[in-house]
DNA sequence: CACATTCCTGGTAGCGGTTTCATGCGACGT
DNA sequence: ACGTCGCATGAAACCGCTACCAGGAATGTG
């Protein structure tokens, strides 16, 4: 077993104390001198604290938790993305402490991390219901949250939210740009606050250019499901030609997608005979044909963040109650298009 | 600030000393007696171990480090999935470290790891050439390897691998079951020993039904990636109808995706005009129309496996220099059919 | 009954950092 | 010349837990 060097070998050779190491390397009063002769022995010996006994000396766990729910885990790629920019960049080499990827709702890996690990804050990815407990436990335990979600109603902690409203806006013109006037909306879980709010932008999009959207053609899913879509693609499939939206918008990508497969299997054209918008920008996006319009999320700058609210709240002992927004950037691919029929206005 | 509850605590409730509790929670020897009066107490005091203070004083981190490169992430979810089942079926409260999206090659986040943090192991999916130094480096310094690859060559740690020869195999079996006689392959980095391996049982597959794979109709692209895949596609548009493959067969789903991506967006028709085959059972897979026939990886499995080599060498201080392979499953999604054209063999 | 063995238990010494505290020292002001 | 102050340093305590060791009790063995 090699010998691992310890402060206490560097200090010997440097022929100072461990606490003069210790300044040396946190940065605390130290003459020139010193500080140079110190740097050198580190260097000669190759000498590098031990992450684990300072985090322990410290009090902290020296890592964050991260929250979400399997079948958000679409994201995960950009979030750990941000996370990890954020985190390597500091010189304080926090790293990702893990994250659940819950089917059934466990509850007890994320209390463990609080309750054990006593990890140093919590990062929540679009929590749902079934996340507010743990939420709640986790600010009675005092730990920091960055929560990346639309709800406010969180008393504690970081709030970032994407800008649902402008971007269900942004789609309302598009799809009116390219002449569409019977739209439908798809929505996730009637109580989810995201459906809501890009329910709520494209109908007041809508609205400012006289076009309504009619009750039939607003349905909301259980759940966010690919399955959702599917259906909703059987419901299209038997409407009138001259009554079936001739564009759909749906509340995320995974239904959006399960809606445009349904459709091309019964040889229904995207966008030449309906257009369709997803939510999200998850990476199949990209890789479908046509490529599938859609509202990205910034989860790469939130999941950074969401960093650094916490590691400001590590460092500065200060709650950090804030609440940020990000705006959501409209990319438009292939599965829109012309309004089919009737000629396009203008 | 609220007051956290110690071991010492705990021990004096108890009447007993701090080592007793240390044995009673870790199974050391203790009389009925006193294990009851104890837990008793642990649960009045609502007491838990502190996860880092433990840590420290094993000399262990606590935690696995888990690298792949971004170009590999669409997998991250299963194999995170993989490890957290056994990571949290365990008593042993390890838990994933984080992990390490390298667009440009960067081991110093992975190298900080090993040195400042120490990691108990670290798990490697799908290591290229630039990995080699840094598994090379962990190698030097003890630390335990999982290595998720087809390369034997890794002189440490346990090797996990997919029978990549068999799946190939299955292929050609499938295809020419299909009617395809016409079939091309393309593979990914020439030294990738997975493109070899799928080609190799491609080959040998279709050897054992007297068809030939003309050289031609094989090409190795520089890396796993859509464009490569798009640029086949454009390469087989241009081709005569009467030589162009019935079927292709991509090193990986996302050049496959590429592919019929390119195809689609000219009209083709897959499967009707070619067959498509994959490798690997990316999310994105299931999304698409027609749905990708692939091979799926038992990444889940992989990635449990490897926790398990990785938390056996820690608890029995065994190197663990093993290598288990695990099959591939095919998956018939819709993009592969008939071959066109000619009657198809009965 | 002497002695060995096994089972329990408490005291104490780390693990490798950081942090308080006390002290030394030179510069500066009066 | 003498207090005061700010910077520089070392000694020792401490973070919470586990491991080692020694000693006592209980049990078995000849």
């Amino acid at each position: 077993m090699a010998h691992r060097t310890d402060i206490a070998e560097v200090a010997k050779h440097a022929k100072v104390s461990k606490s003069t190491v210790s300044r040396v390397i946190n940065g605390g009063y130290a003459s020139a001198e010193v500080k140079a002769r110190v740097a050198k022995v580190i260097a000669k010996l190759g000498y590098t604290p031990w992450t684990t006994a300072r985090n322990f000396s410290l009090g902290r766990a020296g890592c964050f938790g991260l929250v979400m729910e399997n079948s958000q885990s679409e994201w995960i790629t950009q979030i750990l993305g941000g996370i990890e920019e954020e985190l390597t960049a500091k010189h304080i080499s926090l790293l990702v402490g893990s994250l659940v990827l819950k089917g059934t709702y466990d509850a007890t890996t994320v209390l463990s991390w609080v309750r054990e690990r006593r990890v140093d804050g919590l990062i929540f990815a679009r929590p749902g219901r079934r996340e507010r407990a743990v939420v709640e436990a986790a600010r009675k335990a005092k730990v920091s949250l960055a929560l990346i979600t639309p709800d406010e109603s969180f008393k504690s902690g970081a709030v970032l939210r994407s800008n649902n409203v402008d971007a269900g806006r942004e789609i309302a013109d598009h799809l009116y740009d390219l002449g569409h006037r019977r739209i439908a909306f798809v929505g996730g879980p009637k109580e989810s606050l995201d459906s809501q709010q890009r329910f709520e932008g494209l109908e007041t999009g809508l609205i400012a250019r006289k076009v309504k959207l009619l009750p039939s053609n607003v349905v909301f899913a259980q759940r966010y499901h690919i399955e959702e879509g599917k259906a909703y693609a059987e419901k299209w499939l038997k409407m009138a030609p001259s009554r079936a939206p001739t564009a759909v918008v749906l509340a995320n990508d995974i239904m959006a997608l399960g809606f445009m497969r349904t459709l091309q299997a019964q040889n229904v054209g995207v966008p030449k005979d309906v257009s369709v918008v997803g939510f999200d920008d998850i990476p199949a996006a990209t890789l479908v044909w046509p490529g599938l319009t859609t509202v990205r999320q910034q989860m790469r700058t939130m999941g950074a963040a969401a960093c650094r609210t916490l590691l400001t709240a590590l460092l500065e002992e200060q709650p950090e109650r804030s609440s940020l927004e990000f705006p959501m950037d409209l990319i438009v691919r292939q599965s829109t298009g012309p309004a089919p029929s009737r000629s396009v206005g203008s």
